[in-house]
DNA sequence: GCCGTTTTCGGCCCGACTGTTTTCAGTCG
């Protein structure tokens, strides 16, 4: 049933190549500038929705920020011969192993050069043997803390795979807990999240709070001597990082009122928004720092307490923290007519009117469905989807469970309920539950359960073929940290949900967030509605969906793309026409 | 190697910290 197609190489991969590109050429010692180039063009095709293997076979990769022609030519070479040229050529010269040690902290590519090119080591067992004789230190800039720098590393696990992330959604939880006590202090003035937590990214690492305050001594005094706190790695009169008993990093900055507005920007990020940003400025005469903004003709300075105006005083409309990805955003947000985008008017969670997925201990639930029903009720939701197992639903079950949504229908009023299911895709495509059966329900989500890896594409654009079908749950099945995507080809997917009707789920439990955030913006840009639920499997779970939003917000969505944001009867009008 | 509200050539973000050094290159965020 499943046509041979060719497989183009995904931006992930494409995006890999011109890092690992980058590196090397960084070992060797080449022109800085197109080294960036080359990391910019990686993180550019890594943002974009759309499969820039073939905008660079139809010639249309140059249209994309960063790319031009001999990038897209690079591109078109890992199409037709799986790798770019010049990247096979360097890895005949630079050993594998010598792109792991500029990973190591605090080594970068020039120690990692030195060390390759003086000392003649190539591998990481080497280094380390090295290391442990004194063997490096007294060549070229290493010394004695150079080398334990480099021990201490080696003896983590995992040294050259790079610092662990954490969830979003088991750190959040915390972070605000912290910002809330620092509220409460009698010497803070303002305290914000910044870094990737604010800017709700997935995992993130290092959590930074950034405040004002009365007695900044105090709020860190205070800060350090939290009761959880079982380790003070730094601590200065306006600054600390503290690390928490589960291992966590906090940091916090206490920063002069007056530039409190740039310093959240510039702490914020990310990274790449701020470079983009200061370069964008420079060219219209501003030097942007985290302290102020220079005029550069009259070395005119200019502090903010708020972040709105700095962004106004550069130009720009305020820019949401989860769109400051470099993605199109400042374009987007600039104030003057010509240049003028759209920036969009993001969903928000108080415009969630239902959870379209959601289980009971009918299926693998832990609470009941009384008590999921009572707390979807207490979040004011208008309805709310039963969507259970198929598996654990069979024959009478399914009437069984009908008869008591039934029953405690009027008990629950407003709230409407929807009798869902979350029917199970097979291996072949097919769905493991009845028409019949699902002609009888509300809301039908398919999933993907098992064999993830096996045919993919080709068994949900089949379950999408069912007019009784209204949504696919999540799309590649990955656990975040985990289990990787299974080899989905999104954008049939997405093709055929536009073309048939079908929503895709934006699945908002931690380690799922499953559309992520560049799949999420490839719907929207093909007008699919997307969906916006919890999956919760017991009461506090429901709490989840602040995370789908988030996700949906990174991904541009708008109200108008959630198709939870509208009323029941108005997405009855958008469903498919049952046989 | 890319890019353009000074430009198709000549630029390319900014500041802090660290370790190895006597004034700074390398690294980090």
């Amino acid at each position: 049933m499943i046509a041979a197609v060719a497989e183009l190489a995904r931006n992930d991969q494409l995006a890999e190549q011109f890092d690992l590109l980058a590196d090397l050429m960084e070992l060797e010692g080449s022109d800085g500038f197109r080294i960036s180039a080359y990391r910019r063009a990686a993180a550019r095709i890594r943002e974009t929705p759309t499969s820039v293997a073939q905008l660079a076979l139809d010639g249309k990769a140059v249209k994309l920020q960063d790319i031009g022609k001999t990038i897209e030519a690079k591109i078109v070479e890992i199409v037709e011969d799986g790798e770019i040229h010049a990247l096979t050529k360097r890895k005949l010269v630079v050993p594998a192993e010598v792109a792991t040690f500029m990973r190591l902290p605090g080594l970068g590519p020039k120690t990692a050069r030195r060390i390759w090119q003086e000392l003649g080591i190539t591998t990481v067992a080497a280094l380390q043997a090295a290391a442990e004789a004194e063997q490096l230190r007294g060549h070229a800039g290493i010394g004695a803390g150079t080398e334990a720098k480099i021990l201490t590393a080696l003896a983590q696990p995992k040294a050259t795979a790079g610092p662990q992330r954490a969830l979003l959604g088991t750190t959040l939880p915390k972070l605000r807990a912290v910002v809330e006590v620092l509220r409460e202090h009698p010497a803070s003035v303002e305290v914000s999240l910044a870094g990737s937590a604010r800017r709700m990214r997935e995992t993130v690492r290092d959590l930074d709070i950034i405040a004002t305050a009365t007695d900044p001594k105090a709020l860190v005094d205070y800060f350090c001597a939290l009761r959880w706190v079982v380790d003070v790695a730094a601590r200065g009169s306006t600054k600390a990082t503290v690390v928490s008993h589960d291992g966590l990093r906090f940091d916090l900055r206490v920063v002069p009122p007056e530039s409190y507005g740039n310093l959240l920007q510039h702490f914020t990020g990310s990274k790449d928004h701020n470079v983009a940003l200061r370069e964008d400025a420079v060219r219209r005469g501003f030097s942007v720092s985290e302290y102020s903004v220079t005029i550069v003709e009259t070395g005119e300075e200019h502090s903010f307490a708020t972040e709105e105006e700095v962004y106004r005083f550069l130009g720009y409309r305020w820019i949401a923290p989860e769109l400051r990805e470099n993605g199109g955003e400042l374009a987007a947000a600039r104030l003057d007519a010509k240049k003028r985008g759209e920036l969009p008017d993001l969903v928000e969670l108080a415009d969630l009117r239902g959870d379209l997925h959601t289980h009971t201990t009918w299926s693998d639930g832990k609470d009941s469905l009384e008590d999921m029903l009572a707390a979807a009720k207490a979040r004011g939701y208008a309805y709310y989807a039963i969507c259970d197992h198929s598996q654990r639903l069979r024959g009478d079950l399914l009437k069984q469970q009908s008869e008591q949504i039934d029953a405690l229908q009027e008990l629950v009023r407003p709230l409407q309920i929807l009798k869902g299911i979350e029917v199970n895709v097979r291996p072949d495509g097919t769905l493991d539950v009845s028409d019949e059966d699902l002609a009888s329900r509300d809301w039908v989500v398919a999933s993907v359960h098992s064999r993830f890896d096996h045919d993919a594409t080709e068994r949900v654009l089949a379950a999408m073929e069912s007019p009784y079908v209204d949504c696919v749950g999540h799309l590649t099945n990955r656990r975040i940290g985990k289990r990787p995507p299974a080899p989905v080809d999104v954008e049939r997917v997405i093709a055929k949900a536009a073309e048939t009707g079908t929503f895709l789920e934006l699945n908002s439990q931690p380690d799922r967030l499953d559309l992520s955030d560049v799949n999420a913006r490839a719907a929207r840009e093909a007008g699919v509605k997307v969906v916006i639920d919890s999956d919760g499997h017991q009461i506090g779970a429901l709490d989840y969906v602040e995370l789908g939003v988030g996700q949906a917000r990174r991904a541009w969505l708008t109200k108008d793309d959630v198709l939870n944001t509208r009323t029941w009867k108005q997405i009855q009008k958008l469903q498919k026409q049952r046989a």
